[in-house]
DNA sequence: ACTGTACCCTGTAGGC
DNA sequence: TGCCTACAGGGTACAG
């Protein structure tokens, strides 16, 4: 679910309220989420000064006074919760230990003023790891990563190069970590529709015979890059479980175009086509067969 | 080296 | 009302 504006709407809300404050304590109300929990997390954790909330992709990366790097990522159903003062709105009150503990919380992080963070998340796809932060780079989990969308980095001949001779779709391109991380469902068909390109369209069109990039790849930089700060400004998407860490709804959903919108008229105006579903790789693509060639 | 599928897990929506 | 199926922001392990 979360995909780079949401994680990065997370990020924002935690950032201040975690920043330079003190771990005293860490609860964990099962042994694992998608991976066991790390060795020893509890005593690698408390004690430590959080001294930055970074994101890469879709990871956030809290950075401790020790030297290690808390690494963590949402899967589709993960949400951090910031409780202050003891209080809850939910049945379950970790101050008090009075009523049920609310289904589904994994994990709940004290720090020194007394906040709590709370990780929820349902389907436990999400995870938390640590590492050595000089390891970062090196980590399997960041080294084969593409680059960052919303940097310098992303050119149209970065994509035409990566792109160049990969006869798979522009939907499965994308949404390969590899090439762009960050990206999702939800921002790769909606960056395809303002791009004007079809999720169906074989990546390697964005490169021409030499390798140069095509007026496609220099379309959908653009594309890809107003998308994500759109959704970002707007807090992100949220569908159904997303929300940011005070507990706010995103509003990009009422801005999109064609994600999850089968059978609805194209928004672009007098175009009049339909907006199709289909599937890439088991998953949802959305588009309009009109405006997107 | 690619590509597509199955799977991890839970909740919910829709059809019957 | 209830049961069953399909599907959901992600990522990985396979088989072909």
């Amino acid at each position: 679910m979360p995909e780079l504006p949401e994680v990065e709407t997370v990020r924002r809300g935690l950032a201040p309220v975690v920043s330079g404050r003190r771990v005293t304590a860490l609860d964990m109300r099962r042994p694992d989420l998608r991976f066991p929990f790390p060795e020893r997390f509890a005593e690698r954790i408390v004690g430590q000064e959080i001294v930055s909330l970074e994101r890469r992709a879709k990871y956030l990366i809290a950075g401790l006074s020790g030297g290690e790097d808390l690494v963590m990522h949402l899967g589709m159903t993960g949400r951090f919760t910031i409780l202050q003062n003891g209080r809850r709105d939910t049945p379950g009150d970790y101050a008090n230990a009075v009523g049920p503990v609310p289904a589904h919380d994994h994990v709940v992080l004290h720090l020194s003023d007394g906040t709590r963070i709370v990780y929820n998340d349902p389907r436990r796809f999400g995870f938390m790891i640590m590492m050595p932060h000089a390891d970062q780079s090196q980590h399997p989990l960041f080294r084969g990563l593409g680059v960052e969308p919303l940097g310098s980095d992303l050119t149209a001949e970065y994509l035409a190069g990566r792109a160049r001779g990969k006869k798979a779709n522009l939907k499965a391109f994308l949404m390969d970590q590899r090439i762009v991380a960050g990206l999702g469902n939800i921002y790769v068909s909606e960056a395809l529709f303002r791009a004007g390109l079809s999720p169906n369209r074989a990546a390697r069109t964005l490169a021409d015979r030499r390798g140069a990039a095509t007026e496609r790849a220099k379309r959908l930089v653009p594309a890809i890059q107003d998308v994500l700060r759109q959704a970002i400004e707007a807090g992100g998407s949220t569908l159904r479980d997303y929300r940011d860490a005070n507990g706010a709804s995103g509003a990009f959903q009422d801005a999109f175009a064609v994600y999850d919108r089968a059978r609805h008229v194209c928004p672009r105006p007098g175009c009049g086509g339909e907006i199709r579903r289909v599937v890439h790789a088991g998953r949802a693509s959305f588009y309009c067969p009109r405006c997107q060639k």
